[in-house]
DNA sequence: TAAAGATAATTGTATATACAACTAAAGCTT
DNA sequence: AAGCTTTAGTTGTATATACAATTATCTTTA
């Protein structure tokens, strides 16, 4: 019998797709951290990229994007609305007048420091969710991921 | 010596976030996804909608929802641009009038069928990046909480 | 059964994300 | 040094995502 468009291959997909799980718990552990930091006006997108640019040297927004994996369009309008809420500033660096470093404001310190109970709680409730064996097998890939954007 | 709002904590928070890294192999993986069904004109996360949709009986949005862990107002969005695209259409249900079926469409169904093996590439290559064990883990723990949604 | 409470979907608003196209500035190459 | 190529950042456009508020319908309860 000849297989019709209508053929269903939803049931390989459904059944596999690494992607489609991944993505769910993206967005469940999403949840968990922002939920406990909204009170600060902060999300978890923008604590990573605080972060970063805290503990780089030379925190620009190309080396930022390549350790977080993002586009550098993203960087982009993220960096625009985290100086609008005053977290961060930009600074020119002087050897590359096409780059600019990127400084974290004491504001944006202070909000990182006011955040930290917030975010232990939603660690915890996170290895609650995922278990210590899934936990650890995102850290350690994640770690490994995120350090191949340092070179 | 007092604590300043300058005191550092970005240093637990970059040492420890599993968010952080959970997002960094979020964004990789969906694109390796992306990039390889992108020819077709459809995401990764259509194609778990539609796969979704395929799958259940009777497949409302807020079933839909809960299984993928999306917002009603997310799975609206998406619903939109993918009936505009002729993948999904609605059919009224007769036992709830606050709701409506989903239904995947011919087309939506040959699509599915026809990204079928760069969905394949992109799996193989997800595993590649992630390892067996990291891919193993993600797989059960999804699993878990897409089951949750079912009831 | 009428009022109160819960559930389903949509719409307004805002952030997150990436690709393509563009501009500017380095860095090579001859 | 002039020209080609690469790199850095921004901007236009589109999708993905969620919270709040709203509307409609269903369910429960008094």
């Amino acid at each position: 019998m000849k297989k019709t468009p209508d053929s269903d291959c939803s049931g390989e997909i459904g059944a596999a797709c690494i992607g489609a799980r991944l993505r769910v718990i993206n967005r469940v552990v999403t949840g968990v951290y922002d939920d406990a930091i909204r009170p600060f006006g902060m999300k978890i997108s923008q604590v990573n990229i605080l972060v970063v640019a805290s503990q780089l040297e030379a925190a620009t927004p190309s080396k930022i994007g390549s350790i977080l994996k993002m586009d550098r369009s993203t960087i982009s309008r993220n960096v625009e609305r985290m100086k609008r809420k005053g977290w961060l500033k930009k600074a020119f660096s002087t050897d590359d007048n096409r780059s600019h470093l990127l400084k974290v404001t004491p504001k944006g310190k202070k909000t990182l420091t006011d955040i930290l109970p917030a975010w232990r709680d939603a660690q915890k409730e996170t290895i609650k969710i995922l278990g210590k064996k899934t936990t650890g097998a995102i850290f350690e890939q994640g770690n490994k991921i995120m350090m191949s954007g340092f070179q």
